[in-house]
DNA sequence: AAGACGAAAGTGGTTGA
DNA sequence: TCAACAACTTTCGTCTT
């Protein structure tokens, strides 16, 4: 995690993470891509006449996961062209075009629709790149295996975007994806998990800490108080007062616990309300992580403090 | 008056027979 | 497929600041 940049030039967070796999850095708030990996534009090849030129050099735009056929794609001729053919020859490639509009139709449409889909919810919800390029391949997948069929695409495409997120570490509560995409959370949740188990796609229960910077920067907590409540939640995954529980729920008593030890006392509504649970989930987890932690005597202290 | 607290009843999802 | 179960929510009354 090192970095030269220390705070993201567009929300002044500066919760950055860098995505090794992609050679990026990202805001985990805004989702800005700070840093992108210098693309290597050199030849990896060497050439040495003309023959070797010539079945070496390649051009063309790169290869793109989220053009609907991967910006690749064949079509097979030109109206003009075919006319200059004549007679049998004529019908032969007619009846081949029709053919492949066919097959490309049905499930290049779907793909168009769904990529363009994909990318109004997650421009929304200011994902990384990364994190949009991987949700399409999902979804491309899901297209391929049939799993759109009985399902409406913005489901997939929602439920493919919560993976994605989830892979990459940059939660996204279903609450916020539902607002997003206009999907019901429960029929997000379904078919989430419904792609998931059929692609074989292995997620990690979420870590509640990877959801502190964004709550905390919403709640305009400093971060003093966000590194503390980093700590507190570790502390209680050693405990093992995490397993079982929603993790936005404890995300949200840590911060709230560490709000209260830094003097930047927040309502438990305020908290509840950024994090997407209620008031009594915090209540409920700030108690246990107050007993278990022993943090009792902490915080009287700060409240003698600030009665001075 | 607003926030914190706790009890009680209800909801949706998981699990194990 | 059904019932038991844990986590979480909703609602509401009471206490504290």
């Amino acid at each position: 995690m090192t970095s030269y940049i220390k705070k993201c030039p567009d929300c002044a967070s500066i919760n950055l993470i860098v995505k090794e796999e992609r050679g990026e850095v990202i805001c985990r708030d805004c989702g800005l891509v700070i840093e992108e990996k210098m693309i290597d534009m050199g030849q990896e090849w060497r050439e040495f006449d003309s023959d070797q030129a010539g079945k070496r050099r390649r051009t063309g735009a790169p290869i793109t996961v989220t053009k609907f056929d991967q910006g690749l794609g064949t079509s097979i001729g030109t109206d003009a062209d075919i006319y200059r053919l004549g007679g049998k020859s004529k019908d032969k490639y007619m009846r081949l075009q029709k053919w492949q509009q066919r097959i490309s139709t049905a499930i290049e449409r779907n793909l168009k629709l769904a990529l363009a889909e994909l990318k109004r919810v997650s421009s929304y919800l200011k994902l990384p790149h990364s994190v949009i390029e991987d949700s399409s391949e999902i979804y491309r997948n899901a297209v391929q295996r049939g799993l759109v069929r009985g399902r409406s695409m913005e489901s997939v495409v929602a439920g493919a975007l919560y993976a994605a997120c989830r892979r990459h570490e940059v939660p996204r509560t279903l609450d916020e994806l539902a607002i997003a995409s206009g999907i019901d959370k429960k029929e997000i949740g379904r078919t989430y998990r419904f792609i998931t188990r059929e692609l074989g796609i292995r997620i990690l229960p979420s870590n509640p800490v990877d959801y502190l910077p964004r709550f905390s920067s919403a709640l305009k907590l400093n971060a003093e108080t966000q590194s503390k409540a980093v700590e507190i939640l570790e502390q209680a995954q050693e405990q093992e007062l995490t397993s079982g529980r929603g993790p936005t729920g404890i995300a949200a008593a840590a911060l709230y616990v560490a709000a209260l030890i830094n003097n930047e006392k927040r309502t438990q509504r305020e908290v509840a309300d950024v994090a997407g649970v209620t008031e009594v989930t915090i209540r409920n987890r700030y108690k246990e992580l107050i007993k278990e932690l022993g943090l009792e005597e902490k915080l009287k202290s700060k409240v003698s403090e600030n009665k001075k």
